[in-house]
DNA sequence: AAGGACTCATA
DNA sequence: GTATGAGTCCTTT
């Protein structure tokens, strides 16, 4: 039978350009992308088909574009980089005897699909080599579909079913729902590949599932009826044509014989050696061997030296594993991951380390896999004292992704990593906060246009997952290896892409990267609490709550659930009749607090519901739960800071959150006050006061504000004075109040809308106040405007230090969208100079409390806590004076803005006392 | 079991 | 009105 296989070239150059690091020959010629696509052209020469076309789209518009202008409208233009390869790439296409087809007013795609389905029809076997997987709507008896980059092949429909979970007959449907964003066509929001399988596995088809729209629930119902009139045009859209009118038929793509001297030329010209020799070597025989195009054969290609079979290697001896460490002494730089059995890196056990020292090429050392027929393997203390030369050699720099975990794990084994430098989600965050998410598997889809394994593929998920120490060896080394390989590929991306950005290069170099040794410790150094007593208080909130509920069952008439929003909503709204005044965002009556406040004085029952609430909250995410939280090694509470985890560059904790214990209400502070510290200790606390207003001042130079904190006035009553034009001890309690509320208002964007809410006032006398600030404060009223225009202009906004913020949603069509874009642009610049502030902070306190350790190399006092303002110390009771004169400075001195920074301090026995 | 909705703790 | 994480309920695999 004969064979046509049928190229997509434009998917594959792209892809190629996105997938392999930024080559280029002696002259400087950006070649990598050429490099991939002339790899998978010989691997598909290899099997010697006998009809072959490599297809591009030709210049102009196609139908598509008539039928929705905005398609592709997401699309950047071609980077110079790769339009710089598209000549010699049909130079070499056409010297290795390809047929090129280009197409006017007609998209490759349907040229694929045309050619494919007509030679199909005539007999012949199909191969339509694509990275694209709108193609599975082709697969079917003589038509397979296959990805040499991921390696994929998809030849039946089963194949299809297994990859998509829909039939190619419904491929279509599939692709329709989901929208593309790539090509900028929006499906149904929150549909992805599971739900639009799962509809069409339920309904059949799209019109199947349009017809269900009305009668579908919840969140994702309402999205889909958004979408349904745009469902039609996607399917348009994404359908491939398999009719359009051509010149030429599947039997004229007979490969032809290839340009030897044409081919020697711009092999030589590009580099390509490997090619090259096999060119010549095998000039007259016709089977010579041609590695695909994987990430593997870039590095046969760019050091032969290190070409050995295979692209990733377990390493189960010794001699590999001295190998291994002898390419790890001899590379520049390396990546590293580690592989554990559990996501505490403070109860996690070291199960496997995986190394890359160049692209496509990774090895994983297996060190405790235990499950029944698993290989021996190498002692894991012997591999880490072999190791530890390099891992703990500052001068040997060392790459991760979010490696603050593997920097945990190994210390855990005894090892202290120095010389970590570059983290690929570090720089994924400073690059694109607001834009992206800073996981492995996004960066790699992101940046790579790969697709990693995931997690659940090796160890399941849910109730069915296994430890990683029971995955087979040979799975653990594909995703273990993948991991350390992927990292170093993303660091070939990235990291030229902050060099280009001076200021962000700064903000990774001088803030995120010097803190992740110091998150670490802090991490490690945990905080230690009063079991017992919050054991008491525990206890205590159960009496009472216990009292409040039978109140509420008496004033209800009947019991029912205190914890159901619903249960509640019912009870109050709709047989008690109260009036709902206050909306959940879903539409339903809401019984916040707000809410509840606002009858209160119609009934009992919405006091005692608040009332059991804030015990009920206190008991169940605080007084119950700390004391689960102690390390049993430790004894102490070890949360985790997520240093890529909020967009503005603030730090978040989980596990347990330590960054919203309560403060503001006196039973709060009793839960705070179980944070202490042992005896011969104490707890140290230090705040930045007003750190926001103080950058706003900054920002604005708004001549009023910087003399308030100039004169180093209390800055809510100055703002009073200033506003009422009264003298400030002429302030009242009230008038005091409501400056307080606009000044915060100012940090978070607000309106009069929000400013009215607040303070309980109607919105004409909210914008009066407003107003009136803004003739006493004009600079910074020109402020705000001048960081909403920037954010209009650029996409994002900045702090002092350079960090960017992306605002997606800055130009929405959708109001409500743009005005909250809005108001984030306000926000961040404030939110996040606060946040580099005490980054720099922390890592200057680190470094001196380092120099303070005793002679026998003890800590005199440790850094156990960071809440956005406040930085919170344990610390020896004779060293507390040298602490309180010290810090302060540190964390004052880190900046320099045209107000003075102020830093609050206090000690005591426990939190609640420092603070 | 997983995920959305709701509520609420912090700066 | 900014930025988070987490607990509970409850519906939907």
């Amino acid at each position: 039978m004969t064979r046509l296989v049928l190229i997509d070239g434009s998917s594959y150059l792209y892809r190629a350009f996105h997938a392999l690091p930024p080559l280029s020959n002696a002259a400087g010629e950006p070649t990598g992308a050429l490099f991939g696509v002339v790899n998978m052209l010989r691997g598909h020469l290899k099997e010697q088909p006998e009809h072959i076309a490599f297809v591009v789209d030709a210049p102009g518009p196609t139908f598509r574009d008539e039928m929705y202008p905005d398609y592709k409208a997401n699309r950047p233009p071609m980077p110079d980089e790769l339009r710089a390869q598209v000549a010699p790439m049909l130079d070499v296409v056409s010297a290795l005897g390809i047929p090129i087809l280009r197409e006017p007013g007609v998209e490759a795609d349907d040229v694929i699909g045309t050619l494919a389905v007509r030679a199909a029809e005539q007999g012949m076997q199909v191969t339509i080599s694509t990275g694209d997987k709108d193609f599975a709507q082709l697969v079917r008896p003589g038509i397979a579909l296959v990805n040499t980059m991921s390696g994929s092949r998809l030849d039946s429909e089963e194949a299809v079913r297994a990859k998509f979970g829909v039939r190619p007959a419904q491929i279509v449907d599939y692709l329709a729902l989901m929208g593309d964003s790539i090509d900028n066509v929006p499906g149904v929001e929150k549909c992805g590949p599971k739900t639009a399988a799962k509809w069409l596995d339920e309904y059949g088809s799209l019109d199947a599932v349009m017809a269900q729209a009305e009668a579908m629930k919840g969140k994702l119902g309402e999205n889909l009826r958004a979408a349904l009139p745009r469902l039609p045009l996607n399917r348009q859209l994404v359908t491939i044509k398999t009719d359009v009118p051509l010149d030429v038929a599947p039997e004229d793509l007979a490969l032809r014989p290839r340009d030897v001297d044409a081919l020697r030329a711009l092999y030589t010209r590009y580099g390509f050696n490997q090619a090259l020799k096999e060119l010549d070597a095998g000039a007259s025989a016709a089977a010579a061997p041609a590695p695909v195009a994987t990430a593997a054969s870039v590095a046969a290609q760019t050091d032969p030296a290190l070409a050995a079979p295979g692209e990733y290697e377990t390493v189960l001896t010794q001699a590999q594993l001295d190998a291994w460490i002898a390419r790890l002494q001899a590379a520049a730089e390396f990546a590293f991951d580690s592989e554990t059995d559990s996501l505490d890196p403070l109860r996690a056990n070291l199960v496997g380390l995986s190394f890359s020292v160049e692209p496509g090429r990774a090895c994983y050392i297996p060190l405790a896999h235990v499950y029944p027929d698993a290989p021996a393997q190498l002692d894991r203390a012997a591999v880490l004292e072999a190791l530890r030369p390099l891992l703990e050699d500052p001068a040997k720099h060392k790459l991760g992704q979010h490696g603050k975990y593997d920097l945990h794990v190994l210390c855990r084994h005894g090892i202290q990593v120095r010389g970590y430098a570059d983290d690929t989600m570090l720089e994924s965050f400073v690059l694109e906060a607001g834009l992206a998410r800073h996981d492995m598997d996004s960066l790699a889809r992101r940046h790579l246009g790969y697709t990693t394994i995931k997690y659940e593929d090796v160890a399941g998920k849910g109730a069915r997952q296994i430890p990683f120490s029971q995955v087979a060896i040979d799975a653990a080394t594909r995703y273990a290896a993948e991991d350390a390989d992927i990292t170093l590929r993303l660091h070939r991306v990235l990291r030229p892409k902050l060099e280009a950005e001076p200021a962000l290069l700064a903000v990774y170099r001088d803030i995120e990267m010097p803190l992740v040794p110091v998150l670490a410790r802090i991490e490690d150094n945990g905080v230690m609490i009063d079991v017992e007593e919050l054991r008491r208080q525990s206890a205590d909130l159960s009496r009472r709550m216990l009292a409040l509920q039978q109140r509420a069952t008496a004033l209800a008439g009947r019991s029912f659930n205190l914890d159901s929003p619903k249960q509640l909503g019912a009870l109050l709204f709709d047989e008690l009749k109260l009036p709902a005044r206050v909306k959940t965002p879903g539409g339903a009556p809401s019984t916040n607090e707000e809410a509840l406040e606002a009858i209160a004085d119609l009934h009992e029952l919405p006091r005692v519901i608040l009332d059991y609430r804030s015990l009920a909250k206190l008991r169940s995410t605080y007084t119950d739960k700390l004391p689960e939280m102690v390390n049993p090694d430790t004894g102490r509470v070890h949360t985790s800071y997520h240093q890529a985890g909020a967009a503005t560059g603030r730090l978040s904790s989980s596990d347990p959150n330590l960054q919203n214990i309560p403060v503001r209400t006196e039973e709060g502070r009793r839960i705070r006050a179980a944070f202490i510290a042992p005896p011969g200790r104490r707890i140290v606390s230090f705040d930045y006061s007003q750190i926001e207003l103080r950058i706003m001042a900054h920002l604005s130079q708004d001549p009023a504000l910087l003399r308030a904190f100039a004169q180093g006035a209390d800055i809510h009553r100055a703002t009073a004075a200033e506003v009422l034009g009264k003298p400030l001890e002429a302030v009242t309690s009230e008038e005091r109040r409501a400056a307080k509320a606009i000044n915060f208002g100012l940090i978070y964007g607000m309106g009069a809308f929000g400013l009215a809410r607040q303070l309980g006032i109607d919105r004409g006398q909210a914008q009066d106040y407003i107003a009136l600030y803004f003739s006493r404060y004009p600079g910074v009223r020109d402020y705000m405007e001048r960081t909403r225009a920037q954010a209009r202009e650029q996409g994002y906004v900045e702090t002092v230090f350079g960090r960017r913020l992306a605002l997606e949603y800055i130009h929405s069509r959708n109001a409500a969208q743009r005005a909250g874009a809005e108001r984030a642009a306000i926000n961040a610049p404030m939110q996040g100079t606060a946040a580099d502030i005490i980054k720099r902070a922390m890592v200057a306190v680190d470094a001196w409390l380092e120099d303070q350790r005793t002679a026998a190399g003890a800590p005199r006092a440790l850094m156990i806590l960071q809440v956005h303002d406040e930085l919170v110390f344990e610390a020896d009771a004779d060293f507390v004076p040298e602490l309180q004169a010290k810090v302060p400075a540190l964390m004052a001195g880190v900046a320099d803005l045209r107000v003075p920074l102020l830093v609050e301090g206090g000690v005591g026995a426990n939190w609640d006392e420092a603070h």
